[in-house]
DNA sequence: CTGAAAGCGCTTACAG
DNA sequence: CTGAAAGCGCTTACAG
């Protein structure tokens, strides 16, 4: 920066007023100053900013890379705070990596607030974390929190997926559990509350906990499988636990959605592949990621009080699902129990 | 760092020496030091060590969160990165913010030198970024280059892929391509070298270019399935295309490995489904992102000459590949033309 | 082993 | 609109 003003012969001070577009600077000055700047390459450098600012307007967030979901919802934070003027620092946590690691690296940038995206700590861990620093947790369980949190309707998703399977004329509908997973029980019980609202005898495959989703969906399969008979549908708490659902009922030789109509839920990439065309809930990034934003600055601002924020969910119909093929006289078991 | 060091009745560059763990202060006063910080809960500021240290020790990668190999690939980079002292400040490139914009966030924060995963530059393009900073390119297709590339031996894995299939007694064995893949090239190269050396008939499948790997998958086993007969065995560029080749296969009613073996590249997760189970190359990610790494870091030390470094790959057998069970009466058309 | 001093590259007052 | 001065929180010499 010295160097453009001496470039220049004008002050540094100035270089900075101009480079920060703050008033105090002739347009023909800015104008001289910008040039110089691209001239020589100049790069600011965030290090000494970060120190000098009074006002850092830095953020930061902890987001797991082989997560898909996290990794979209990361993009649009990225997104999201650069609109709002603030940078993002990104921390990664994995199995080789804890997140309490990546806690301390971003409270060693002095970010304004944290972003936890689908965080594994315990409600108890965020609230204690909320006390140093402003917490916005993504998909976070939930409980008597005293950080802010952004989810979405997983409930409603849920049940926006048996509504459409009912409307479709299926009666007998099993729900494939994912325990381990942030919103489960928001789901789950979106699944029990719809059922109900049909008259519906809820089915829920219990999967042992542990390994990926994929997993889960297809232990959810062998079970499904070493029934008398199938259910006509299937609705997933998740699109990767579809997709080993899915995987396994094809390789047993059942046709999706001709015998088994499913759904899932994120709309991810999963969802898209040709060969599954899953209709999935969709809960908007980029809605997640500007709530999560706002949520963090107004909380810089000086908001006191925790918030939830729920953003809306939609249902995007694809071909994993259709009509029922089965008469009545082969419905299975669960349908038979309601009408005995 | 001055309340500690006032707290304590010492100097502040000696607390600064005792957290740095460097030589110049008695045990006791480490001691004494250590526990004062640890009660004040203090956070050494990342920004002020940044500025004022002479040796940064701080390496910057860019990668894009919603590819997987990427995720594992800085996983591991993060990891290697610590061992050797060093800091890692990750950079999102994505449909929604360029990789150039990844880049002058890593040159804002002054890192010593850049990892790109996967670049989509042009080696062009990173043979310029390279005269401002030392470049390290993760999975680059290469060329004349004035920066590091590190990879697997796309080539020799897929030659073990060929090698495996024609132990089983496969002789017809299609290719799956993926152009827009930085490792592309290699991987069909080997795959043809190994035909060769096999002296059978290649058969690479033409995919239209653009879209995930998943999509070229279904769309190359949609090329299959319009054919008179299909190949005994398929390898896969990689295992999202496997992934996809697989589900439209089995869609269609295809049996897997009964009908067809299939072989992809990655051993990633999408590999280890249940359902899909597929044999696949392994490029260990600790590997390249050690190379990575050290690369970068002799190159900080003063190594001129580029330096290129290929890992070497394994062949992780499962359950998607099997002996063929057509008689040769059967074979079909690639092999007939060996055999006129 | 310890302390006083300088400075990393910026930003932020404050006086001209 | 412009310039001289102070300081963010550390680290790095260098003299005791």
């Amino acid at each position: 920066m010295g160097d453009i003003a001496a470039h220049l012969g004008v002050s540094r001070p100035l270089v900075s007023i101009v480079l920060r577009d703050q008033p105090g600077a002739s347009p023909e000055t800015r104008e001289r100053v910008r040039r110089a700047a691209k001239e020589l390459g100049y790069q600011p450098d965030r290090a000494a900013q970060m120190l000098r600012r009074k006002d850092r307007k830095h953020l930061g967030a902890v987001f797991a890379p082989d997560e898909g979901p996290s990794a979209a919802i990361i993009e649009q934070i990225q997104l999201a705070a650069g609109e709002r003027g603030y940078s993002l620092s990104l921390a990664a946590r994995s199995d080789l990596r804890s997140e309490a690691t990546a806690v301390d690296e971003l409270l060693g940038y002095r970010c304004d607030a944290l972003i936890m995206i689908s965080s594994p700590m315990t409600t108890a861990e965020l609230n204690y974390l909320s006390e140093r620093v402003p917490v916005v947790a993504v998909a976070h369980r939930g409980g008597r929190t005293s950080f802010d949190v952004v989810h979405s309707a997983g409930d409603v998703g849920i049940g926006l997926a048996v509504d459409h399977l009912v409307a479709l004329g299926h009666r007998d509908i099993a729900y494939v559990d994912g325990r381990q997973m942030p919103d489960s029980r928001r789901r789950r019980q979106g699944y029990l509350a719809a059922m109900t609202r049909h008259r519906l005898a809820p089915d829920v495959v219990e999967i042992r906990k542990g390994g990926y989703m994929e997993e889960a969906g297809s232990q959810a399969a062998s079970v499904l499988l070493a029934r008398k008979a199938l259910p006509t549908a299937v609705v997933a708490v998740n699109d990767h636990a579809a997709l080993g659902l899915v995987g396994t009922l094809l390789r047993a030789g059942v046709s999706i959605p001709r015998d088994v109509s499913v759904t899932g839920y994120d709309d991810s990439r999963a969802a898209r592949l040709s060969f599954l065309d899953l209709t999935s809930v969709r809960q908007d990034p980029a809605q997640l990621a500007d709530q999560a934003v706002d949520c963090a600055l107004s909380r810089i601002e000086g908001r006191r009080r925790p918030r939830e924020h729920v953003t809306p969910v939609s249902l995007v119909v694809r071909s994993s699902t259709t009509t029922p093929r089965r008469s009545p006289a082969q419905l299975s078991r669960s349908s038979r129990t309601r009408h005995p």
